[in-house]
DNA sequence: AAAAAATACAACCGCGTTCAG
DNA sequence: ACTGAACGCGGTTGTATTTTT
């Protein structure tokens, strides 16, 4: 038979996560290191499914995270890359230390998409606006004029509406056929444009950037009591600025992840053995 | 001061790929 | 070779916070 599921999903718990949750999970992964997720609830006495401890450890909790806004360097890499390799945030976000793809993703949907369209540059092409704007215009044109004849002869038998299709397609030649495949929704992308764990809040009131809503990032001053190995906590929750002063020293000072995960692979992990969940961290 | 709108981002969802059995 | 669960990714949503009216 193939895997087992990942969980039963009754009555497991969804939304934001709680400072009590991050410890367990928190706890868990550094004295196991990152196994099989679908272990990891259980095995950390969490009543949540592993998909979802795997998300919160990549994007929250991971202590190598850098926090804060990208800095002007990062925002230039983050264009650079999308220019290439378009929405693959992963594979970006690879090429930046300490940041995640669902960070990058945010970041990108929400400030570096403006930015672009105030400088004039389109940001799904990167070309400048006013080249793509024209681009997109004549194919739509040209489709526009094709429907005319196809509009009138909507009451003739369907033959003749097929005819008129054929020499529609006849008419495009290969460019503005895609570009007409494209606005209608055939291709994925449209051609027209329509602090972790805020690591170490000293107390709860992080930069307003990065500290938002949920209770989890908001009460999560017991972190710095952790002894992540090999790793120094940076004081990211009293940098008040938006240049980034302070935040991010983890990476450019220690170019490296914090602990090498197969350090772990000598720790026994039972995973069929439920008392193997309970450590003594906290 | 209150309400509404805008913003930011954590978390979820669904899908394609990988891989264990 | 096949099946189906786990995993990883990108898109989307929900909601707390901030800004504007």
């Amino acid at each position: 038979m193939g895997r087992q599921p990942c969980c039963d999903k009754v009555g497991l718990k969804k939304g934001p996560w709680t400072a009590e949750e991050d410890r367990k999970l928190i706890n868990f992964i550094l004295t196991n290191g990152q196994c099989c997720w679908r272990a990891v609830p259980k095995l950390a006495g969490l009543l949540r499914c592993g998909k979802s401890c795997r998300l919160r450890w990549t994007n929250y909790l991971r202590p190598d995270l850098k926090r804060g806004l990208l800095s002007d360097y990062e925002e230039k890499m983050v264009i650079d890359l999308h220019s290439q390799l378009g929405n693959r945030w992963s594979k970006i976000a690879s090429h930046l230390p300490g940041r995640t793809d669902n960070e990058i993703k945010n970041h990108w949907n929400t400030h570096i998409k403006k930015k672009l369209r105030k400088m004039g540059i389109d940001p799904l092409t990167h070309k400048p606006l006013s080249i793509v704007e024209q681009e997109d215009e004549e194919p739509l044109k040209k489709l526009q004029k094709n429907l005319m004849p196809l509009q009138e002869t909507m009451e003739q038998p369907l033959e003749d509406n097929i005819k008129n299709m054929s020499r529609l397609g006849e008419s495009l030649d290969d460019d503005q056929f895609m570009a007409i495949n494209l606005e209608y929704g055939v291709e994925d992308v449209p051609l027209i444009d329509p602090e972790s764990l805020e690591l170490i809040c000293s107390n709860s009131t992080m930069s307003s950037s990065t500290s938002t809503s949920s209770n989890s990032s908001n009460d999560s001053s017991f972190l710095k009591d952790l002894q992540f190995p090999d790793f120094e906590w940076s004081d990211y929750g009293n940098s008040s600025n938006d240049n980034n002063n302070g935040v991010g020293n983890i990476i450019e000072n220690n170019m490296m992840s914090l602990w090498d995960i197969d350090d772990f692979s000598s720790l026994d992990l039972l995973l069929n053995d439920e008392s193997s969940s309970t450590f003594g961290l906290f």
